[in-house]
DNA sequence: ACCTGAACACCGTTCAAGT
DNA sequence: ACCTGAACACCGTTCAAGT
């Protein structure tokens, strides 16, 4: 997934242990956040991933970029799966199938939506890349086809999308009926229309 | 703002000071939080209001009834100018223009449109009465109007509008563009036509 | 080069004692 | 009846020492 083989360095005896110390650390994030939330304690990590403190805070400098390591996952089953959309015979129903299933893709645990929508921000343009990049291209599809308001971005339907997972992410039915008022306009008056 | 006036009890000499703990703990909360954040230390509010940490907790027995304490405030306008948006011309833009405001009436520093958010929930009924009431009645004309699809519910709107403000509250500008986009319809496919 | 874990700092929360 | 603040518990983060 992180595909981290950097071709400059020959493998050492060491380096397996980094790789396997790095594997471990994630496992253990995602058994603790999975059942405590992302604001479990770090310690509490590393005692489960058989590793001292300072060695997850070696690889992982900040919260934030263990909780990334975990979404690397989910992003690349999103990417992989806005590929396949882009066969849809309705862009926008394609769009918001898509969009659905990124809601449901970053709630796996309390506190990984708000994590989701922190990766989204400019300062961090590597932490969803493959989201970026494969959920854009059937987000212009969309818009090509009148689906999608011409002067929107894709960013911002990715951020609202990432809001509604925040505010819905222990009740799966209110975060479909937020996504279907979002998609189909919450308040149309006369200066919505376009 | 908060009336309590309670008719049981006749007044007695310490409650005029029981009061004047309360004024003074939300007047400090409401520098501290604006300054530092939702997050800042309770320790720091009770210093700045000049009373002890456990008459603090005496008052507010958690963080989200001291940010709610800070909230009537902002939901007393709120409902103030939903009354008067009731006689705008267009109900659909006169929605909008309350959820414009209730976005930046809950965004005064970072962590409060969390708060927000959670005074909402079913299990606080009091928390938001107010804003609940008057938003609802200027809801409902919209949606009578057929401004708002048929099937919606109030409180999705206003959850919707305060996960908005959540993940713009350090960006006006993106609040309102995502909010632009919530309003008109993100992803009008096939499935979206009422 | 990487890992460990003790040490430090800081904060939330409770509750016995005081008025 | 209310207030105080010491005491306890817990956690994040760093960094000297070890391999």
């Amino acid at each position: 997934m992180t595909s981290d083989d950097s071709p400059k360095a020959p493998a050492r005896a060491l380096r397996a242990d980094v790789r396997r110390n790095r594997a471990r650390l994630i496992g253990a994030a995602r058994e603790t956040f999975g059942r405590d939330g992302a604001d479990a304690s770090l310690e509490g990590v590393a005692r489960l991933a058989g590793v001292g403190i300072g060695t997850l805070y070696r690889h992982f400098p900040t919260r934030q970029d263990l909780l990334e390591a975990l979404l690397a996952d989910a992003y690349g089953e999103l990417a992989a799966k806005a590929r396949e959309l882009m066969l849809s015979p309705s862009p926008g129903d394609g769009l918001l199938e898509w969009l659905r299933a990124f809601v449901s893709g970053v709630t796996a645990f309390r506190g990984m939506a708000a994590a989701a929508v922190v990766s989204l921000r400019d300062d961090r343009p590597e932490a969803a890349r493959a989201v970026r990049e494969a959920g854009g291209a059937l987000f212009a599809r969309a818009q090509e086809a009148g689906d999608v308001p011409r002067d929107a971005v894709f960013i911002d339907a990715l951020r609202l999308a990432g809001a509604i997972a925040m505010v819905t992410e222990d009740d799966p039915e209110a975060a479909e009926r937020l996504l279907s008022l979002a998609a189909t306009g919450l308040a149309r008056g006369k200066a919505a229309a376009r």
